[in-house]
DNA sequence: ACTCGCGGCGACAACGTTGTCAAGCAGTCG
DNA sequence: CGACTGCTTGACAACGTTGTCGCCGCGAGT
């Protein structure tokens, strides 16, 4: 009925100042052990919460972080949000959640609203456009992470987009393939584009001719899946296997591809996707872990907010090739990213960061524990 | 370099008063048009943002939405959120997500540090513990709505769990199965022990008796699928369809049923899951579209927020069924929810809410055209 | 001419917290 | 015995914003 008790009250109540009360709160050391008794059993009683608003007020930074994604309906960025909520929990920090539907306009003014609206005490963002110069007046205290996608001048977190997708190709290069489909290029992320070079790498270095006939492109928005699959099928020399560039284009050919029940056909896609083991023939998938690569993130931006380090680099999250050959139905972990980093992926691209991955991947295999695993994901309480 | 420009800096900036600034700011009346001009003139140039903090510190409350759920690792509440945030922010919200982990003491630390911590200006809950005892000294100034699973004195946006369940079973029945299981009863939600309910109904309308052998029970956590699986179907009279209660049973299930090679039987699921319409057999769902529930959840806050009503009520999102019969797979939303509400849902259970369901359908409806359609849900831009 | 009303605007306090500074108080050392 | 030290505590200002109140000037009514 009352009002919502405040720190005087708790100093009232325990009869002291209100200073006193903050530094026991704050956990501060100068303070009487009989004094923060008294304090405590005071918040206790009233049931006392400090006002993050005040706190923030104060300090000029708050209580939260920002994340900025995508769309929270992507269950690869909605897992990524939740692996960084468990740590930011840990620290006694909340997460204030925006997204940006890839929409540059709606990215500056999320990111604004967080950095100088809410005071956040750090922003985790997927960006969208390729500069962000009015990031820069917050930039001295606020520190920035980028992930899933790299841009200079950020701390980056990304998967070596490049170095996995050759290995995904390399994979059915060696099962004999020659005709192999890059199914859906999309000129507006650049991780595809890397994943292009991946592909055309691995063409080059064993002898296959590039055949752009065999890449299909989503021009703004939609692919047509069912008619690409039919045009890549049905070439004069057809298609034998595909390369799915991301989940969302593995789950529209896997369909496609059902519904012509044309199943002879070999696939590795990038992203994995739940069933994607359950499909006859099981669907091989190199899997970017969003647990991992929230961990990392987090885990970056927290060592941001201690010392802001010299220059902002790039931090690549190993990623895990998943197969599921023929018929054979292997085990979704099969090890677990622990076993298998993709050390091949270290044979293709950019800079190799030892000194990043490997503390990155500490923090985050504990988080691991704690949540599905990753082919699991869908499969966790969904009771709802 | 220098701080970051308050309303002081706009003020002196228009030369006006910061009183004035602010005025403009929140769009009040009584301001000259070309003083507003300087003014936001003034606002442009320096780039200013107005403090949330101080915002909320003043008028003791804040600019989010607090919303706490399972886990964002599972897609439903993920596709949830995303429903909430995108509503939020034509209400120039921020959303504050947090996870309980289903643990009633982390539910409680994460609402109490969102409604007394961060002030925001209600919350959305997808509760855990039967009683919130610690949010009734903050409920005359905050909104909360739970969702997904109702509690006595809240507003509660759920789906009609026992109608719906019914709706399924009933089809089974309606296909001459007489030896349903029901797979995976955990009492640790209601929302299943209703959906057995529903169950029970049907059978005993069916003059169907009920066999305690043909329900799985989900102890405390886990559940051997194949296990289980194997054990219906290798009772003396075994089963010949399932009623998979949650979506994570049903991923369950028909991963158990394709190793073992079972994919004669009938199966339904409720809550659909992508690439239940790719395998073989079809799995026919009931899909409970988390852009809807989300979008009714957001709407019922923001009216709470203008007159908190009267009686607290259960407002229930209508559902629909995806028809997947055998061999045949039908378009994924097949004329969508719009065409498919549930009617035969009216016929089991509790209060039907006129009043409540259609303004709530109405705004969830221009969201869904925003969003990928619910089976179309891992497939949106997940080229992360 | 004097007053009244009103549109436009500004001075000031207050929100709840923390940082700064200094005071009180005992014990210790010279 | 006085000064000094270290520990504990409190008074007060300040963070950026909005609510309250009142001032100013102008046109209309008496």
């Amino acid at each position: 009925m009352n009002r919502r008790p405040g720190i005087k009250d708790v100093a009232a109540s325990a009869g002291v100042s209100i200073k006193t009360v903050s530094r026991v709160v704050n956990a501060e050391e100068a303070v009487h052990p009989e004094t923060r008794a008294r304090v405590l059993h005071a918040i206790q009683q009233l049931g006392y919460v400090p006002n993050t608003a005040a706190r923030s007020l104060k300090s000029g930074t708050g209580g939260a972080i920002g994340v900025v994604i995508d769309s929270l309906a992507d269950p690869f960025f909605a897992a990524l949000v939740s692996a960084i909520e468990t740590r930011a929990l840990n620290e006694g920090l909340s997460v204030l959640v925006a997204s940006s539907s890839l929409d540059p306009d709606r990215e500056r003014e999320q990111l604004l609203s967080l950095v100088a609206g809410h005071q956040v005490a750090g922003v985790i963002f997927a960006p969208v456009a390729s500069e962000h110069p009015y990031l820069a007046p917050y930039r001295t205290t606020t520190p920035v992470v980028a992930v899933d996608r790299s841009r200079a001048g950020y701390d980056s977190v990304v998967v070596d987009d490049r170095g996995a997708a050759a290995l995904a190709v390399q994979q059915l290069v060696d099962l004999g393939h020659e005709r192999i489909a890059f199914f859906d290029r999309d000129e507006r992320f650049s991780t595809i584009h890397r994943r292009l070079s991946g592909y055309l790498d691995v063409l080059q270095g064993a002898g296959i001719e590039f055949d752009p006939e065999l890449v299909s492109s989503t021009v703004d928005g939609d692919l047509d899946y069912l008619g690409e699959a039919r045009r890549l099928l049905g070439l004069a020399n057809p298609a034998t296997a595909f390369f799915a560039s991301n989940a969302k284009a593995a789950i529209g050919l896997t369909t496609a591809l059902h519904r012509i029940h044309r199943q002879d056909t070999a696939m590795i896609a990038f992203g994995d996707f739940s069933f994607a083991d359950v499909l006859r023939p099981g669907v091989s998938c190199i899997d970017q872990d969003p647990f991992l690569i929230g961990n990392a993130a987090i885990e970056r931006l927290l060592a941001l907010r201690e010392e802001s380090s010299g220059e902002p680099r790039e931090w690549i999250v190993p990623t895990a090739l998943l197969q599921r050959g023929s018929g054979e139905i292997t085990g979704p972990l099969a090890g677990g990213s622990a076993t298998a980093p993709a050390p091949a992926s270290a044979a293709s691209t950019s800079a190799a960061v030892p000194a990043a991955s490997t503390p990155a991947a500490v923090p985050a295999a504990s988080a691991a524990s704690t949540h599905p695993a990753p082919s699991a994901r869908l499969a966790e309480g969904d009771v709802a």
